[in-house]
DNA sequence: CGTATTTGACCAGCGC
DNA sequence: GCGCTGGTCAAATACG
């Protein structure tokens, strides 16, 4: 296993690095919103936010700058700069006297102010340095005031996204449990009747396929959305593993899937605590087909390696892993390449998490959540084992609907999720990395990716400290830094689309959240698309449509 | 030295 | 019952 990928990522990314300053001993003082841009990131994304501590970011770029659009933007920005400047050098006179409260214009001038009252000397030391004194306070002044307003509005963008982040995590899980009502109406009775033969103290066929628990989705929000959902289950107490076995018996193995059910009821009968529960969860998989050269994709989550196998019919061996981002949690994750294509990897997901989850690792977790949970819904307890796809994979895959298949054959209800097609062939114009790279640079590193380069994930350093695997995630390969213009090439070049559902603005944001190297544009892009419910401002969504 | 990974052993299910 | 296979455990090993 490599070690030169091994990750970790913080608890919460967002709220515990992102919005703070301890992150980046090189942004900008002031812990501005911006201040975690950096130089590369910068023709990626930005906020259309103005704020002064950008700007000596920008100068700090331009003095070793080589690309293109730094090359471009440099004249901008001195310009400005020395245009504010010579604005600066004839204010002084007034603000020396009157000690007006800094507006904005001010506070960001005020920095140049030092270098204008600097220069000033020079040429008249006639300033006495009680007038100095004044002005360098008034500036101290007016740059805490801003330090204050930056930081107040960071604390409202962390709030923001707060919100947003609990809509989405509610709204999704609402989405799936519609759908799941939905798949569940025709069936029902049949079901119900079936389950009734074989077991008749059995539980409702509702209660074994809720599986919208939210812990996949790790968000608080969702907890509360389905909690009486979640109680109902546990209070039904009844495992299903009778069921389970009834179900996956009826279904051929698959040499590619997860084998026997052993483990489910091993655990049903090992452990004494939510049994029914945990079996349940576990019982459906999510299977993830993506092109990968790393060990394992990225999906936010710390998993250990705790086994490794030869799988039958494949030379490749087959590594499980289980997740460690809390104790206990029952997730587990197989990952294999492909024996056919071995770019391929096939990461195959079990469980929920019973843990909150970094955005990083809700967008997976929610979106193989989903996949669990409408497979579940549509398949398990009947004989036909098949759902409507065409509702499945508009939910998971909204932009993809021809990559979501379900593999009635498998041993366990098992959906996978072909990512590995890419419909824009821009996206393979970039040089194929070495072996050793990732398909997707990641977030915060300028493209090509390097390998040697400290990884980050949404922006914030990951500590390459070998604490668990990382990699990038491929639910769309080859995702370029220049996430913006690649977005706006996609909008263009993306056919035309039917008028996008609650599904697909929920599965927009989570890709752009996976996806998007920029943890920036991905914050904008998801929020934009929760909020204005609509206009899929983040087009990488169409990397998967075909 | 603590933690993660490796890898052979072990267990259970399933088919013959 | 036996062998095959998938899945997990845990001691040994590697690594930082």
């Amino acid at each position: 296993m490599g070690k030169g990928w091994g990750l970790t990522l913080d608890s919460d990314p967002v709220t515990s690095n992102f919005f703070t300053n301890k992150s980046n001993s090189t942004t900008v003082a002031g812990g501005s919103f911006l201040g975690l841009k950096q130089h590369h990131h910068r023709d990626m994304f930005q906020f259309p936010v103005s704020l002064a501590g950008s700007r000596d970011n920008d100068r700090h770029g331009t003095s070793a700058s080589s690309s293109p659009s730094d090359d471009t933007k440099i004249p901008v920005d001195e310009v400005d700069f020395f245009s504010d400047k010579k604005v600066r050098v004839v204010d002084d006179v007034k603000k020396e006297s009157i000690e007006t409260p800094a507006s904005d214009l001010d506070v960001n001038t005020g920095l140049l102010l030092l270098t204008a009252g600097s220069d000033q000397s020079t040429v008249d030391d006639g300033v006495s340095s009680d007038m100095e004194d004044k002005r360098a306070k008034n500036e101290l002044a007016q740059l805490q005031d801003e330090l204050k307003r930056m930081n107040a509005e960071n604390q409202k963008l962390k709030d923001m996204l707060s919100h947003v982040s609990n809509n989405y995590s509610a709204l999704h899980m609402h989405l799936v449990t519609l759908m799941q009502q939905q798949q569940q109406q025709p069936q029902r009775n049949r079901e119900t009747q079936a389950i009734q033969k074989s077991k008749p103290e059995e539980v409702t066929p509702l209660q074994i396929l809720d599986l919208s628990r939210p812990s996949a989705a790790g968000a608080e929000a969702a907890e509360t959305i389905s909690h009486s959902s979640s109680e109902e289950r546990t209070r039904s107490g009844t495992p299903p593993s009778n069921v389970e076995k009834r179900v996956n018996r009826e279904e051929s193995p698959e040499s590619e899937s997860w084998g026997a059910n052993c483990k489910v009821q091993k655990l049903s009968s090992g452990k004494p605590v939510d049994q029914s529960t945990e079996a349940t969860m576990r019982k459906a998989r999510v299977s993830v087909r993506a092109r990968s050269e790393a060990p394992m994709i990225t999906d936010g989550c710390q998993w250990r390696k705790y086994g490794q196998k030869m799988a039958k019919g494949n030379p490749c061996p087959r590594a499980y892993y289980r997740c460690t981002m809390a104790v206990g949690c029952p997730v587990r994750k197989q990952v294999q390449r492909c024996a056919d294509d071995r770019t391929i990897l096939i990461t195959t997901y079990e469980g929920n998490h019973n843990h909150p989850l970094p955005p990083a690792a809700m967008a997976m977790a929610s979106t193989t959540a989903a996949a669990a949970s409408m497979l579940l819904s549509g398949s398990m307890p009947s004989a036909d084992g098949i759902m409507n796809p065409n509702l499945l994979a508009r939910a998971i895959l909204p932009c993809s609907s021809s990559m979501a298949t379900i593999s009635a054959s498998a041993p366990f209800p098992t959906v996978t999720l072909d990512l590995t097609h890419s419909p824009n062939p821009l996206q393979f114009q970039r040089p194929p990395p070495p072996p050793t790279q990732f398909q997707v640079p990641f977030p915060g590193q300028p493209a090509p990716v390097s390998a040697p380069q400290l990884p980050q994930v949404f922006g914030q350093p990951l500590y390459n400290n070998n604490q668990s695997k990382f990699s990038g995630l491929q639910l769309s390969q080859e995702m370029g830094s220049s996430q913006l213009g690649r977005q706006q090439q996609q909008q263009h070049q993306a056919p035309p689309q039917q008028p996008p559902t609650l599904a697909d603005t929920v599965s927009a944001a989570t890709a752009a959240i996976t996806n998007d190297p920029n943890f920036t544009a991905a914050l904008a892009a998801a929020i934009s698309s929760i909020i204005s419910g609509g206009t899929h401002p983040n087009s990488s969504n169409n990397n998967h449509r075909q």
